[in-house]
DNA sequence: TTAAATTATTAAGCATACTTAAATTAAAAT
DNA sequence: ATTTTAATTTAAGTATGCTTAATAATTTAA
């Protein structure tokens, strides 16, 4: 293929599958910020090309070649951030939109060569599986958003969204990071803001804020 | 900017100016393997951005802007081209097509870092040399092809051309790197091939080969 | 210095990936 | 069940970066 609009519709299908395994064209012309006029234009291309399966007016699923090209695109996209944040040593908020280039201008063979330096990293920066060259996921615990946990309740950060330079940067600014772990003191109902701690330090954040953080579920 | 296309006819441009500093547009065409009338039309809009000075008929050049541009493009592809090598362990035959879609996809930024990790390398794998971050090209040897060397005479190899894999693997191969030696034992009117001497071993090689590869000149 | 060859430009057309506007279908609300 | 809203598709149009064919200008050779 070698196409860059195309590997980012197939990028974009693979995150977003519902529990059917399908996804509406409305979701990804959100994720892409493009018309729906425009998906419904490349789905067809796409369907053509083999990788989805698509019928007028249904949900759109990913053929198997659909599937692992993007499972590839999801691979080579972590890689590469795990390799920009630890080795060249650039900050977890930059690595995203560096890789979201990246991604469409690397060989496999590079990737291979990049993720044998980094020993098979498992995850990367943000604590999003790496699938493996063979396509396959390593498990990921159980989680939910921090913005569902009770009051006095207490559980570890393992899974950040990762699409917000911003949202990065701020939340680091006040410590926190992979497996920190964060406590709930006080919910408000009015915004759904909340009282954490962190390190024993306490910080206001928003509801928004709080559903981007993802906690480990025991 | 941000245009893959403009941007390689901008490093094809600077790369292949006279010593008017100027460059036909038949050139361009021959070096991106495009037709001279796609030329003509990315020129007028090269003209328009004002990267290049472009008047019918006459040879092009480059604006200030547009040459600083260019340079910063080489600048990219040889770093990205000696993090390769170095850094990634990938051989010199291969890094010259990764480097060439790497170039358009990384920030300033990015190659800052890696720039800092080389510890600020002045030449690519191929004796090239890199532009430094102002702009600065760091001086290189007179040198002169091969196939120049009269029989008996002896230089040291210190550039070779980098845009064929094929080519880069065969010297490789023969023996012929950075900093080797070669003599030339004997060379042929008839094809202009040579019997050229690489650490005591006797090669028979072709004008085109030997065109390819640059010696000192002392 | 004229003729021939080469190079450059213009013109028309194509594929890609978008856009907005209008029409159609499906889903949600009453 | 009907209406309203939302999602999807079709249609028409745009910018980009190419193509080939025809034409024009320049360069080279005779
Ligand atoms: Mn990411
Ligand atoms: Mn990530
Ligand atoms: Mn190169
Ligand atoms: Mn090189």
């Amino acid at each position: 293929m070698k196409n860059i609009s195309k590997e980012d519709y197939l990028s974009v299908i693979f995150k977003n599958l519902n529990y059917d395994g399908e996804i509406k064209p409305n979701i990804i012309a959100a994720k892409l910020s493009i018309s729906n006029a425009a998906v419904t234009d490349m789905l067809k291309k796409l369907a053509k090309d083999g990788f989805v399966v698509y019928k007028r007016y249904k949900g759109i699923q990913l053929t198997e070649e659909g599937e692992s090209y993007a499972r590839n695109m999801v691979r080579r996209h972590r890689i590469w951030e795990v390799f920009l944040n630890q080795v060249v040593g650039m900050p977890w908020d930059k690595v995203h939109d560096e890789a979201n280039r990246l991604e469409h201008s690397s060989s496999d063979d590079l990737i291979d060569r990049l993720e044998v330096m980094l020993d098979y990293p498992e995850y990367d920066p943000h604590g999003d599986p790496i699938p493996s060259k063979e396509g396959k996921l390593p498990k990921i615990k159980k989680h939910r958003p921090l913005s569902e946990l009770k009051e006095n309740e207490t559980s570890t950060v393992i899974r950040v969204n990762d699409f917000d330079e911003s949202f990065l940067k701020y939340i680091s600014k006040i410590g926190i990071k992979l497996k920190e772990k964060i406590t709930v003191k006080e919910r408000r109902t009015f915004d759904k803001s909340m009282e954490i701690l962190i390190n024993g330090k306490p910080w206001n954040i928003s509801n928004k804020l709080a559903q981007n953080i993802f906690v480990e579920m025991k």
